[in-house]
DNA sequence: GACATGACGATTT
DNA sequence: GAAATCGCCATGT
């Protein structure tokens, strides 16, 4: 057992309820600190094998899809986001407050 | 074992 | 207020 860190992010993703987004550093943060949002990214870079793991709902702090370069074609981030009700225009989510979700407040 | 990289974030200049 | 820099920590080479 290592891919704690992994596990941990797959957890918290997961647990996103649809039409809600949520950044790396919240991610982080809930994980124990804002230790290293890059770790949440990384980590579901390689989540993105797991369907399980929305990784489309997680988003940067400006709620922009800078992961969306690591989507499949078939399924842009923005698409997948808009299908769930969130707005999206020039790779970024509108309303990102209203739609923005915190583990370590809504789940605590 | 060390160096370089990465879906970020906050701080400082 | 904007731009530049540092920190963070796991993965890959």
């Amino acid at each position: 057992m290592k891919s704690t860190f992994f596990e941990d992010v797959y957890e918290v993703v997961k647990l996103i309820p649809r039409g809600r987004v949520t950044s790396y550093g919240a991610i982080a943060m809930y994980l124990g600190a804002h230790k290293s949002a890059r770790m949440v990214g990384y980590a579901l870079k390689q989540g993105m094998d797991f369907p399980d793991v929305p990784a489309h709902r997680v988003v940067n702090r400006e709620g922009m899809l800078t992961g969306r370069h690591h989507f499949p074609d078939d399924r842009p981030m923005d698409v997948l986001l808009q299908q769930e009700g969130i707005e999206i225009e020039n790779m970024r989510v509108i309303h990102f407050d209203r739609c923005y979700w915190d583990p370590a407040r809504e789940l605590l």
